[in-house]
DNA sequence: TTTTTATCAATATAAATATATCTATTTAAG
DNA sequence: CTTAAATAGATATATTTATATTGATAAAAA
């Protein structure tokens, strides 16, 4: 028996959902009710096979000639992902990314709302980006008490990177979305998330010579 | 025969380039001359086997009980990153994260030399962030032409993303580094290498819920 | 020397993911 | 009512990537 264990999402799956998501959403405002597998695909340039085996992940079951149903399908994924509760986080190092990251609104779709900054800069106490305050380190136990923080983002230079990972498991947050070059020590039931811009830029430059090459 | 094709490496093995490089140029600053796949592993929170399975796409080979030449392997990563030789490139945006990315020196010790802004904005014409010149769109023709550019970076909204793109494209750019949650539609021969935080914050969603769940 | 040990290299296996094929079902058109 | 087209769903295959195993080799130790 070949049963498909859900628990499991394949990583490139779960990257797949968000644009899913964002696409059906705009399907929904449109008016539409059912949207097939092969449309999703045509409009998001993927092969209908593997819209269909993401869709499957959500355990619902489309109709055929009509497709599955859009709402549902949102609601699911959405449940798939924990977007549907928000989340509350911080972001340790209001720098450029950090405001950058502070200042996108889009997050909030996704479940996330990062409510205030941190940083060591003392400048920057008690001053606002986005509309959400910045404080200094030593806040964060409170920040996390008042406003059940589950999620640390870390946008502060390598150096002070394990630091702030530190301080935030202290403070028992158990998820962290790290972006810097650096890869951190945590405890085992610390999820972490790397962001690494290398990482991507080396694939670039590799493609560039390849199609240079050719 | 299992001969490996090196031309085409799998995209995991250059995600992990970077941070051998970095890896590995920290070892060699200590005056270090030769390094241990075994050692590398431990240090990188990887596995031996993994380690040495994508060092071979360097083409090089290590000796038993001493390991691999440090200087070699790190040229042999830079050349096979094109990181030997530096590309320049423009970024489209200069809102809080193409800041971010003008600002971070980083870049050039992966041969990314972010020459220039460009943004709609008036206000933003001719000021310098981070010692680059921002310039209307108009000018991407000219800066190419002068500059050789090979790399444009969007960082633009979303709605105006395939503009942008499109604009590079005419100016004869092969190749984008895509931040805005779209997918860009160009020719064959164009490089593109997306950047979606939404996906990273889909997999570190459903990786939080999991972990609550057990 | 000889033996031991660390490590590489080659090969094999396993796991994860992507793609293809086929069948049954449902709807819409005739 | 019947038939044809479209599509989900199940299953099979292919591809990619990760991991394990085995043997060879070179250096260090006995």
């Amino acid at each position: 028996m070949t049963q498909i264990d859900r628990q499991s999402i394949p990583v490139p799956t779960l990257r797949r959902m968000p644009a899913y998501c964002n696409y059906l959403k705009s399907l929904s405002v449109k008016g539409i009710v059912y949207v097939s597998t092969t449309a999703v695909a045509n409009d998001l340039n993927l092969i209908p096979i593997q819209v269909r085996k993401d869709f499957e992940y959500t355990r619902l079951s489309g109709k055929p000639k009509i497709g599955y149903n859009l709402e549902l399908l949102i609601e699911a994924i959405e449940y798939i992902l924990g977007w549907n509760k928000m989340s509350n986080a911080v972001i340790a190092g209001v720098g450029n990314l950090g405001k950058a990251l502070l200042s996108y609104q889009g997050f909030k779709n996704y479940g996330l709302d990062i409510i205030a900054g941190i940083d060591q800069d003392k400048k920057k106490h008690g001053k606002e980006v986005a509309g959400r305050k910045v404080y200094p380190p030593e806040q964060i136990g409170v920040l996390v008490k008042e406003n059940k923080i589950g999620i640390g983002i870390i946008t502060v230079p390598a150096e002070s990177a394990q630091l702030m990972a530190d301080l935030f498991v202290k403070n028992g947050i158990t998820a962290l979305w790290n972006f810097a070059p650096v890869r951190l020590n945590v405890p085992a039931d610390v999820v972490v998330q790397n962001e690494n811009l290398a990482s991507s830029l080396a694939v670039l430059s590799q493609r560039i010579k390849q199609q240079k090459e050719k």
